[in-house]
DNA sequence: TTCGTATACGGAGGACCCCTCCGGTTGGCA
DNA sequence: TGCCAACCGGAGGGGTCCTCCGTATACGAA
C-alpha cells in the first residue's frame, strides 16, 4: 500500500535512485516488502522481527537483506509516503495566515507522523544524528529543514522568540511524540505542545534561564 | 559501590524486603551483580546483555535470574541509590526560596538521574506505567510523587499555572532526558526545560491553545 | 524461439541473546 | 559433625540478526 514516487523528495531508497530499473521479480518482491513490513510495523511497532516480515512476504530473509541493508532503509521506505506528506504539508503551511499557529499545527501533524509505529520517534530522531549515508537520514533531513522554515516565519513575525533554535522546536516535537509512546494519552503530547509554544512566545521575560549568565572562565 | 539501604525509600527490591536475610554466598553474588550491572549498563547502555552481566561478576546466568527476574528488576537494584537521591532532593529543594527555581533545579536533576545509562529516560518512564508489581514502580512512583509535590508547591506560591497537571511536568523532565539522548547535546535538555517551564509560567495568556475549543460533536 | 548471462533468489548456518529447568553444591543450624 | 534447605551453574530450546553461496530466472541478443 504505501510506495508512491511522489514528486518531492522521490529516490528515498537506493532502489529508486539507481538509473536501472529493478527486474521485475526483484520489484515484486520490493513491494510485498514494503507491504509486508508496514504490516509487521504497524503491529510489533518499529522493532518488528526482520525475519517475520520476509516470511510474511512470502520471501527468503536473503532477499529481504538484499534490497534493504539495513532495519532503518526498510523503515524509511515504509515511511516514504509519509515522510513525503509532513513534508508537503510544511510547506503548504508557510503560506497560513497565522505563522505561529501554522508551525502548532505543523508540530501536531509532526507527532501524527511519529507515532503511526511504535518506536518510530526513536528511529527518526537518530536519523537525523545518522551519518549521512543512513537511508533515513534523507527524509529527516527533509524534515527537519522543513519544520525550521516554520519556526523561522514565525520568528520573522516576530510571533516567536528571536534565540529559539529551529531545530530544538523539531525535536521537541519528537520528544512529543516520544511522550505519547510513553503515556498512551493523546492529549499528552497537546498539552506539552502547547506549553511548549507559550514559552516560545515573542514577549520575553523568560524564565529563570540564566540566558547567558555563565560565570566567567 | 550502588546498593545502600537508603533511610526512605528502602526495601526497594524483593531481596531486601524479605525478612529473612540471604545467605553469604548468595548475599555475595548478589552484590557482584549489582556491581557487574552497574558497569555493563555505563558501558552499553540500558540493553547490555544479561548473559554479560552475569559473566562479568563471575556468575552463572541462572543465578542472575534467580535475583533478578526482571531486567528491570536488576535495573531498579542498580538505581537504588540514585533514586533515593533524586527524591531527597526533592523533599530538600521543597524549602527552596523559590519555587519555581526550586521545581527548576529538580528538573535538571531529573535529567541527569535519567541520563546515567543509555536508554533509562525508556526504562523509567515504562516503569511509570507499568502494572504495579514491576519493580521499577516503587523508584518510579516515588519519583513521580516528589516532583508532583515541587509542581504543587509552586502552583500555590501562584508561580506556575493553575491548570498545569503536576505529572505532565514529570514527565517532561523525562522527555528532556529523552532529548539528550538522542542529541547527545547538554545544552538540549536545558533549552527544552527553561522553555517549558517559561510557557508553565503563571500569567496566562495561553499559547492558541485552543482550550476546550472543540466544535461541538 | 532459443540461449547465455547478469541479476536475483532462498535458506542454511554461525553468532548472539533470552529465559527455564534441574542435577549438583554448600552454608549454617542442630 | 551431619543434614537439608537454600543456592549455584550452565546446558538447552527458542528467537533474532546477518552473511554467504549454490541455484533459479528474467530478458536482451541471436
Amino acid at each position: 500500500m504505501p510506495r508512491s514516487n511522489s514528486p518531492q523528495l522521490q529516490a528515498t531508497t537506493a532502489a529508486d535512485l539507481a538509473a536501472k530499473p529493478l527486474r521485475a521479480d526483484a520489484k515484486r518482491n520490493y513491494d510485498l516488502l514494503v507491504a509486508a513490513a508496514d504490516a509487521a510495523f504497524t503491529e510489533h511497532g518499529a522493532t518488528a522481527s526482520l525475519e517475520d516480515i520476509a516470511r510474511r512476504a512470502g520471501v527468503g530473509i536473503g532477499t529481504l537483506y538484499r534490497h534493504f541493508p539495513t532495519r532503518d532503509a526498510l523503515l524509511a521506505a515504509v515511511l516514504d509516503e509519509g515522510t513525503a506528506a509532513i513534508v508537503a504539508r510544511a510547506t503548504e503551511l508557510l503560506d497560513a495566515p497565522s505563522p505561529s499557529l501554522g508551525l502548532a499545527q505543523w508540530l501536531e501533524a509532526l507527532v501524527g507522523y511519529n507515532t503511526m509505529y511504535r518506536g518510530l520517534a526513536e528511529a527518526v530522531a537518530s536519523g537525523y544524528f545518522a551519518k549521512k549515508t543512513a537511508p533515513m537520514c534523507r527524509g529527516c533531513d527533509a524534515i527537519a529543514a522543513a519544520g525550521a522554515a516554520l519556526v523561522r516565519r514565525a520568528q520573522e513575525a516576530g510571533e516567536l522568540r528571536a534565540d529559539a533554535v529551529p531545530s530544538d522546536v523539531v525535536m521537541a516535537g519528537q520528544a512529543a511524540a516520544w511522550v505519547f509512546e510513553q503515556t498512551k494519552d493523546p492529549e499528552a503530547p497537546k498539552r506539552l505542545l502547547a506549553t511548549l509554544l507559550a514559552g516560545l512566545r515573542a514577549d520575553d521575560a523568560s524564565y529563570p534561564a540564566k540566558r547567558k549568565a555563565k560565570r566567567a572562565p
